[in-house]
DNA sequence: TCATAGGTACGACTTGAATCGTACCTCGGC
DNA sequence: GCCGAGGTACGATTCAAGTCGTACCTATGA
């Protein structure tokens, strides 16, 4: 249509982010990643999810194909980081709700 | 724990409303109420859900169990409303990217 | 070169959730 | 009083999604 030039986030579908949100594992990703300004790479291994390592690939593979997360594969290692900013662009606030989520749960001491 | 005073919306839940709102019909609900800004009453019928009467019952159930509908039952109809200034309070900003996307359907002609 | 650990694909199993038919209830209109 | 329509509970079926074992790949460190 007329809109030709895509900007980052217009590839980001409602339905498809808001059903990758709806696991908790998945959910508990993102608020890490969302409470946390500095936006580093980090590494799947490193949330300490859980589950075993297939579900936890399972997981991340959604999240990736939601467009939540880029990713860089090193062969034995894979580097994640939230597009923060195409994330603000199409959903302004989103992130922050998942980051108040983030010292909710350290007040009240769990998330559902 | 010392936060004794419950405010509006205090009810509501991260995962759970994210699960209500992961399915496309209870999605295309919460969408047409949160860009109508008058905040009327309205009945279950009143949507045009393309499904059966029973599963459109479960559907506006997950949405009250989740609290993002408050009803009044008629006997034979069911008044429904948005908890716009609950969920506006817990959740700010969540119902002005449901609302975007009213205005994005009829642009570009979809909800997935 | 070997061991270890992060990660993945595939397939199978389990669980969660959406669907709707049947039978029923309730209220308003006629 | 009857009819019609909105709505619901229950149970069964179907489909989506979460889970993980097996077997494998790859890079790093020793």
């Amino acid at each position: 249509m007329p809109e030709t030039s895509a900007m980052p986030g217009d590839d980001l579908d409602l339905g498809t982010v808001l059903r990758a949100l709806a696991d908790a594992h998945r959910r508990a990703v993102m608020i890490e990643l969302a409470a946390d300004r500095t936006d580093g790479e980090r590494t799947c291994h490193s949330f300490n999810l859980p589950v075993s390592k297939q579900t936890r690939t399972h997981h991340f593979r959604t999240l990736c194909d939601a467009g939540l997360l880029c990713e860089v594969d090193y062969g034995n290692k894979k580097g994640v980081r939230l597009r923060r900013a195409a994330i603000d662009r199409r959903f302004p606030g989103l992130l922050d709700l998942l980051a108040a989520e983030s010292s909710r749960s350290t007040r009240f001491g769990q998330e559902d």
